[in-house]
DNA sequence: GCGAATTTTTAGGCGCGCCTAAAAATCCGT
DNA sequence: ACGGATTTTTAGGCGCGCCTAAAAATTCGC
């Protein structure tokens, strides 16, 4: 009766934390050019800069992400495999949320963050092919195809083009809850003509040019590196 | 002790372990008149006895479960309340993974296991809303109503029917996969007709009434004390 | 009714992911 | 190029949910 069983183990969903950190080292290099150093990386994920050099001896010895100490942080080829199968996860469940299940544009990010650790690959499957295989989520990000495969539409950051520039917006970080709600509310989302009207030391006034004379605006913050949180294509 | 309230983190998603712990109980006397004592919750759950009692030990000083040393466990009002919020959740999540996502009803269940305790109280309303507040899941398992209320149909344990009673499967429990997986090849599922032909020490027999001369049969285990994983309408 | 069998609880550990504090390495301005 | 500022790593802990082993309580068989 007393038979030695095989010693189990916790399995909260996956190794969700583990995810997090690929998808947030993955997600940096997408928008940002700066290095992924621990640093960045404990304030982007909110945890402490000795918990992010812990997971990545650990995702190092995994061999998923590349760790020299003092270095910056970069994802191996399957690091970067591993951390795409998260964001098609991210994406997918996100455009869902909003094609079918009656969600804004900008309210869909929490719950796919949390969902994006526990559904399965066959549940992932059954949605990515009720919603016709989807290349872009309602951010305008990019979902990576089941093989790893990611189709970008090349355009230019907000914080890149100069005042006068007209163009459309093909895609908005889903990171700032705040940005996304003045960015609905201003009238501003993917799809949107934008026009750069003046740049600041810290921000960038937007304003739409739908119908001609509604200059409704909006400020779009940039980030210490000079980053903003808009790409629009390199129309015009 | 510690005077300084440091901010505390690591949410996994709520407290999944807690919540098993209150649906399994839950769904112990939905099923079994038997009392719920460590040992027994800790073989369904396949945990160790000790492992049942520090967790009694939290949810009784949470108030949702009351808890004496070697007495049995049962659920306070409270706690009744948040076990048929899990099941709720999990019910819904079966009933709407075979209507819209494909699933055969003998399969959904590990997927809700997961999703239950990730889903939010939002996109919950969107799928109840979405499948038209169903009452019960694929299962014939009764799906508690957003306010704690329960319609359960009157029926019978097939471990309670006598020979040759007569009679329509109106639930059958989701618990055990090789079970399922039998009677939906042997062609009894919920709204099958059946007939208890014969039985034995450790099983019943059942025969499938259908198309008269069809006598599929189905040995439908029960356990030791005396219980099968079957419920049928008390017709006839 | 009593000792044996069984169940339950207690005691002590473990891995995970996080933390703080302090030490070590690197970076940067003059 | 040097020393202070900053970043990163190390060291040591914590809570959670689980485990095993052993002690304590209860239950069962005769």
């Amino acid at each position: 009766m007393s038979i030695p069983e095989p010693a189990r183990r916790t399995q909260p969903n996956a190794d969700s934390a583990a995810e997090d950190y690929l998808k947030t080292i993955y997600h940096h290099t997408e928008w940002q050019s700066d290095p992924v150093t621990p640093s960045v990386l404990a304030s982007t994920m909110g945890v402490a800069p000795s918990s992010v050099t812990e997971m990545a001896k650990k995702l190092s010895a995994a061999g998923l992400v590349n760790y020299e100490p003092y270095k910056p942080l970069t994802l191996t080829a399957e690091g970067i495999a591993r951390a795409r199968g998260v964001i098609r996860r991210h994406r997918l469940i996100e455009t869902w949320l909003v094609d079918e299940m009656g969600y804004d544009w900008h309210e869909v990010h929490d719950e796919a963050e949390v969902l994006e650790h526990s559904i399965s690959e066959r549940l992932l499957d059954a949605i990515d092919a009720r919603l016709g295989h989807p290349r872009s989520d309602p951010h305008g990000d990019p979902i990576p195809s089941a093989d790893g495969t990611v189709h970008s539409s090349p355009a230019l950051l907000l914080s890149q083009a100069g005042v006068g520039t007209t163009g459309t917006v093909v895609r908005i970080s889903d990171r700032d809850p705040s940005l996304l709600l003045s960015l609905a509310a201003g009238g501003i989302r993917p799809s949107t003509t934008v026009t750069v009207v003046s740049q600041e030391a810290e921000g960038v006034v937007v304003v739409r040019a739908g119908s001609a004379t509604d200059a409704t605006g909006a400020l779009v913050p940039v980030t210490a590196s000079g980053t903003s949180s808009i790409w629009i294509s390199s129309a015009i």
